[in-house]
DNA sequence: AAATATTAGATACATGTGCATGTATCTAAT
DNA sequence: ATTAGATACATGCACATGTATCTAATATTT
């Protein structure tokens, strides 16, 4: 090695995964034990409930953190569970048009319970409003500005960060 | 919901995640394309390395971000391939003392190579001096104090990013 | 128009992960 | 000495994930 990290980017390093590992696994245990699937599954009805036309899936692969064959996956049980709906495209017989069915509105609704609780008590209620923005900036520029994928999320993020 | 999440808490929930799995898959793929184990191996190895007398399994469980059983299984794996060897703890004989060996140690310095090299160019050149107290902090305040199985890790974090 | 490349989505396979549980051993109270 | 409960580690199973590949459809090139 010609040069050595230095502590704080070690520091941030293990923090990352100590905090996102953490923060996760407390989300998904709760929401288990509520009997609800994983936030995972709430990100996507909620993607699909504010797209008020439907949403092509490759469309919805590029805003979720799922790669394809996962995304196929996960949409193939949530059809199955009545939560989606799958449509062929109008414009591109390849493609897939999905829209959230009534159940799924309800069922997210029902998380949000859950969800939105755990985001106050998880994160807003430990963070201090002084690490705040250095806490965002600096999570933001560990994510490449040409990553197309995680494009649209940060862009809404860091808008909603500036408010 | 009596209380909605403001926006900086929704940014750093998607950042959170954002950051993490763009970091990690950028870090595992390099990792592979080198031929070489995950970041998770160089973790256990290091520890073991650290510690010249060897180390519990359990203690080793503390400080990693692996629970019991998948330890288990890695360290079985580890021991297959001749990097740690697994011997009957002197004092509690369900217990097991482990010890890296000189191949360990060698693979060890061999990741090191790209493993550093990533903490460099992943995050040392990317996040601002600006936000680099702001977001070890924010990090740390998202791991609970009372944790102990993540403590040791926190606190060297934070006295790292201190000097 | 034919050939080729590209894209959308599905599926197979290998691997990783968490949870529940099993076995052996330890500690401490009876 | 015996027994109750805790702890250390291992294993089985269900499920999630990533990689490679497949099919069908569209786009591009010549």
């Amino acid at each position: 090695m010609d040069k050595k990290p230095n502590d704080q980017t070690t520091a941030i390093w293990v923090l990352l995964n100590i905090a996102h590992k953490r923060v996760t696994q407390t989300f998904e245990a709760e929401l288990k034990r509520a009997r609800l699937p994983s936030a995972a599954w709430y990100d996507i009805l909620w993607a699909l409930e504010r797209a008020e036309e439907g949403m092509r899936q490759n469309e919805l692969e590029r805003q979720s953190l799922f790669d394809q064959p996962n995304l196929s996956r996960t949409i193939k049980r949530m059809v199955d569970d009545g939560l989606v709906t799958q449509c062929p495209a109008p414009t591109d017989r390849r493609g897939r048009v999905l829209r959230i069915t009534e159940a799924g509105k309800a069922l997210r609704a029902q998380m949000w319970k859950v969800y939105g609780g755990l985001m106050l008590s998880e994160i807003e209620d430990k963070v201090p409003a002084a690490h705040l923005s250095g806490l965002i900036e600096g999570l933001a520029s560990l994510v490449p500005e040409r990553d197309e994928k995680l494009q649209g999320k940060l862009n809404s993020a860091r808008e909603s960060a500036k408010k």
